[in-house]
DNA sequence: GTGGTCTAGACCACT
DNA sequence: GTGGTCTAGACCACC
């Protein structure tokens, strides 16, 4: 039983954001399978007490990056695309993130020894859990 | 030369962000010492060609956080730093991005070494010391 | 009842402080309580019939203390409280209301003693609570 | 030899205040006595590294209150003038300073008891020594 | 000259 | 509907 979508509310990013990378995350770590059902929008959306078009819009954008497909009267599912990705490609993606990250902690006064410890024990919760703890 | 600040337009992060941001980083990293005079409003709305009210809007922020302070008529100077937020406070902030890195970097396939190490590369990037004496 | 904002114009502190001071209090007091919901901009602005981006200033000073967040489309709500600032900066804010009381009492011929009465008075007048519990 | 008038420049209060507010102390605690020469504007000023214009509005409103004179070819002394307040008059001067006080200790979670020791500390540094701890 | 405040009106993203 | 950002222009106090 997989594809368990968590909000938070109170937190700055976007409903339909939180739902898209949950579902990224899931199909990444393997969480959710290829073909997998991915649940409908207004079940969703009733579960997570939003909107539904706010559900929509999510996946309208996972739908247009491909990683999801409509199967006719069989709802959705997860596709089996698998992304690959150079390596000077992954590292853009995640150059940006690591430089925020980095002025912020350092306009706070953490070191990156404090960093790096509070980022291994990020990942480990990730990993153990990743539909929960997320 | 002392708090040279540039803006880049059509990035999504908000004019007056940036520089809050950067007046901060360079008070965190020693670029710019204690008792320095930052630019007027003005001057720096006409250097950076945007509405003085933008910059306005970030001394205003930088004031309130104790970062800077106004001397009437005069202009204002970066303030002596000192340890304003508590550590839970710290560490709440920071925590977002920090989970954010994490997920996209474990979508990716880094591990926490990899991102232990270029966290350290962009900590270093940045001219960080030792936290307590920043 | 929650959260009836109230200004008096002609006053010399800015009408957003005013704003800020008056959430803040009723934060502090429990007059109002966690997760329950501001006036939205606009209405508010309405009912105070003041400038909109007024009462979104006073907001944004609001949210960037911690004190209230905001859920997209879904307006503000207070946060549980928590403890943002430092003992030293805490003490840095209010030392120089101390010192005004304290030069203008004795010249009028105060005591401490006296003033220490009148303080308890005003104190107990807001509704304070033993403060770790505030 | 009275009348030692010193200036705190990063704080709030505009400097001609500051000036003010000292002569109404000094002349309050009988630090200076009635007859006794006030500097000179320039010498003041100069004195103080501020603009001439800026002592020149204090001793203005000093004037204006007929706390000091003008002694033709003398320079300006101060009055022997003394304030006989009811109290009644007392008290509504010194209550806006005490709710100032008590609205913003309480948000930052100061209790009675702890503000009242405060203050009776910060009257027995204005007590020892009037001109240099102010 | 400086910063501080307020107004008016616009555009955007999110729900 | 909501808040977030930016612009333009005004008035004030202080130096």
């Amino acid at each position: 039983m997989a594809l368990r979508i968590k909000i938070q509310t109170g937190c700055d990013t976007p409903i339909y954001r939180q739902i898209v990378d949950q579902v990224h995350l899931a199909a990444a770590t393997g969480t959710a399978k290829p073909g997998e059902a991915v649940p409908s929008i207004r079940g969703l959306a009733e579960q997570l007490v939003v909107n539904p078009n706010t559900v929509a819009k999510a996946y309208a954008e996972l739908r247009n990056e491909g990683l999801i497909e409509s199967q006719q009267g069989r709802g959705m599912t997860l596709c089996d695309r698998r992304e690959v990705l150079t390596d000077s490609e992954r590292m853009r993606r995640v150059r940006p993130l690591l430089s925020d990250l980095a002025k912020q902690a350092v306009m706070l006064g953490f070191n990156a020894q404090e960093l790096s410890r509070m980022l291994k024990d990020e990942c480990k919760a990730l990993g153990q859990r990743p539909s929960k703890g997320a």
